[in-house]
DNA sequence: GATGAATGAGGGTTCATTCAT
DNA sequence: AATGAATGAACCCTCATTCAT
C-alpha cells in the first residue's frame, strides 16, 4: 500500500505544514472534487496558492495525493491495528468497529472524505484509484475473515454470508445515526446509548446466527 | 407528496422533450450540483440553453424540480406499490427489493441522483429539500413496518431491530453489487444470478430470525 | 416634424392598444436604451413578444419610432400651442413653462424619456436622432424668440443672452425640484409652493433684466 | 470624503494600470451602468477579466470604487480649490467655473460618469451612493455660497436666488456647448471664444443684479 | 394578425494554473 | 523555496429575435 507517497515531493515540506496542507485538503474534498476549492484549502493550510502547486502540479495531483494518503491511514491507523488472531467473526466486527469509530474520531474528515471519493469514483472512472479502493476493501475484507471460526455458526449456513450480514448491520447502523444536524459535542453525548444499541443488534445478531 | 409539481411551468412542455430534459438532467446532477452543468443537460435533452432556463429560471430551480420529481417517482412508482396486506416482513422487504430493481431498471440514474442529492443536502441544508427527503423516508418506513406480524419473530427478539437487520442486509447486498464498470448489458446478464444470490441470503435470515 | 410616423406600419394596429403600447415603451425606455427590456414592455402593454417585432423589426425599431413619437408630442402638444403674440418674453417664457408642467402631467414618462434618450445620444451618435432633437430644440428656440419685445430689456443688454438667462434659471430651478424619492403625489401636493417660488425668480429677472 | 478608497485592494495595484482601470471604467461607466461592459473596460485597460474581478469583485464593486474615486476627485481637485475668502459671488463662480473647466480637461468622462450616476440613482435608489452625492453637492453649495458679501446686490433682491440665477445661468451656457460630436480639439479651438462669451453674460449679470 | 416557445450570442463571475520576482 | 498577481477558459444566466402554428 501507499508506493510512492514517501517517494512524493511534498515529503520534503516541514512536517507541521505538510500536516496542515493535508488536513485542510481532505477536509475540503469531502465536499467532492468540483465543488472543493484550492483558495481555501492554501487559505486553511496558510501556505501560498504558488507553494500549493509547486508541490502538486495541478488539483489532481493535490487529490491524487490526498486519496492514496487517506487509504495509506485507513490501513496504518484501523486495518492494520485488527486482531487476526480473533477466530470468533461477530467479536472481531464489533472490535473493528471501535477502531473505526477511534480513527474518525482523530481524522474527522477522513472517512467523510473516502466515502465521497468513492461515489466521485462512480461518476469519473479512474483505473488507478479504484485500484486503491478495491485494494483497501479486499485488504479489509481478508482481515475481517481471516481465520473464522466457521463451526460456530449454526449447521447449514453459509460462513461468508454470515459474516456479511453480520458487516452490513453494523455498517446499515452507522449510517442511521450520521445525521447532517449532528454536532461532534452530540456526537459524544450520544457515544455511549450507541455503543449500547449497537451491542443489543451484536447480541441479536449472536443469538440467531450462532449455534 | 410532490404538491405543485403538476402546475409548474414546464408541464407545458410537450411530453417526450420534458422527459428528455428529467432524464438527463437527473442524469448530470447525480454528479452533485455542483459539478453538474447545464451544458451537458441541453446537449443531451437536445434543447437550447435558453430554452431550460425559460422553464427553469435557475440551475437551482432545475434541481429543486428534479429532485421533488424524483421524489414523487419514488412515490408512485415504488412506494404507493407496496403491499401493505403483506404481514411477512422478510417476504415484503423482498418483495420492496424487486419493486426498487424494477425502478431502477426504468429510470437508470434515479437512485443514483437520490443519493448524491441526499449527501449534498448534508453540506448544504435545506430545509424543504429535507422535508422532501424525510416525507419520502418516513413512508417508506412506515410502509415496511406497517403490520408486520411480530410472532413470526423468535421469541425475545426486537421486532424493529430484526426488521432493520432484514433491510440492512438487502441494502448492503445491493450496495455491494453496485460497480462504476458495470454495463446496463452486464446488469441484465448478472440480473437472474444476483437474484439467485438474495434469495439466500433471504433464506439464511427466514431461518435464523424466525421461528 | 415627424413624417413617417402616420404611415408607420402601427398604425394600423387598433388605436387603444397602439397607446398602450407607446406608453409602456416610454415608460422603460425612461430607463435608457440598454436597461430597457422588450418583456417588460409586452407585458405592461399586454400583447406577444410577436407582435411587437411584427411591427417594429427590432428593439432599435421600436426605439425609433417612440423616439420620433415623442418628439411629435412636443411638438403637437406643446410648441405649436406656444402664443407667438406674446412680445415680452419674460411673460412668454413663463407661460411656456407652465404648458410643459401640463403636458409633464398628461405623459409622465414624455420629458424623462426625452432626457435619456439625450444622453443616449451622446454615447451612441445617430445622425437622424440627431435631427429630430436639434429640430425640436430649435423649433423651441426660435418660437421662444420670435417677436421678442428688446425695447423692454434695460439699455446695452444683449436680448439674446437676456433670454438665455430666463430661460437657463427657469430650467435650472426646474431641475433643482426633481428628486428621485418624490412621488405624484409629493408633487401635487408642493405644485402651488412651487409655481409660487417661479414666480419670484421672475420677478427678480423683470425687476433686474427689463427697464 | 472618500473615507476607505486609500485601504481598497486596487491600491496595492502598480499605478499605472490602476490609472488606466480608473479612467477606463469611468469612461464605460459613462454610458450607464447597465449599458457599460466589463469587457470593453478590460481591453481599454489592457489587463485581463479575471484581474478585474480580483481587485472589485463584482461589476458592482467596480461601480461603486469608480464612483467615490470620482466624488473624491471632485472635492480635492475642485471644490478644496475654491477660494473660500472670495466675497463677490459673481467672481467666484466665475472661477469655479474656470475651475470645472480645467478638471474636466484632465478627466474628460469625469463630469459625464458623475452625470449618468446621478441619474442611474434616480432609477436603482442606493442610500450610500445618495450619500456621497449629496455630501458632494453640500459642500459644493456651502463653499460657493460661504462669505457672499450680499450688500453687492441691489436692494429688495433675495440673495440666495440671485446667487442661483448666476449658478443657473453658467450650467445652462455650459451645457448648451456640449455637443456629442465635438472633439477634444474643436473643443480647445473654440475655448477662447466660450470664455469670451461667458465673460459677456457675467458682465450682463453684474450689471443687471449688483448695484 | 397574433402567439409564445425556442434560439444563441453575449455578459458577469469563478477558479485552476502560470510566472515573474 | 515561496509568493500572489495575472490569466483565460468555462460556467450560469439574460434577452433580442425568429418561426411554426
Amino acid at each position: 500500500m501507499g508506493e510512492g507517497l514517501e517517494s512524493h515531493k511534498i515529503m520534503s515540506m516541514e512536517e507541521d505544514k505538510r500536516e496542515r496542507v493535508i488536513n485542510a485538503a481532505m477536509k475540503e474534498f469531502a465536499k467532492g472534487y468540483k465543488a472543493a476549492c484550492t483558495d481555501s484549502i492554501v487559505r486553511e493550510a496558510g501556505i501560498s496558492k504558488g507553494l500549493l502547486f509547486h508541490y502538486f502540479g495541478t488539483k489532481d495531483g493535490l487529490y491524487s495525493f490526498i486519496l492514496k494518503n487517506a487509504c495509506e491511514m485507513v490501513y496504518n491507523e484501523y486495518l492494520s491495528l485488527i486482531n487476526l488472531e480473533q477466530s470468533d467473526i461477530i467479536e472481531k466486527i464489533w472490535q473493528m468497529t471501535l477502531l473505526k469509530v477511534d480513527l474518525s474520531y482523530k481524522h474527522p474528515a477522513l472517512f467523510d472524505f473516502l466515502a465521497k471519493a468513492y461515489i466521485d469514483l462512480q461518476e469519473n472512472p479512474n483505473e488507478e484509484f479504484a485500484a486503491y479502493f478495491e485494494k483497501t476493501r479486499s485488504v479489509a475484507i481478508e482481515k475481517a475473515l481471516a481465520d473464522v471460526d466457521t463451526s460456530l455458526f449454526k449447521d447449514g449456513i453459509d460462513a461468508k454470508k454470515a459474516a456479511n450480514i453480520v458487516i452490513w448491520t453494523l455498517n446499515g447502523y452507522s449510517a442511521s445515526k450520521i445525521r447532517s444536524d449532528m454536532t461532534m459535542e452530540d456526537y459524544q453525548n450520544e457515544y455511549e446509548r450507541y455503543l449500547e444499541e449497537i451491542k443489543e443488534y451484536i447480541s441479536i445478531l449472536r443469538k440467531t446466527l450462532y449455534k
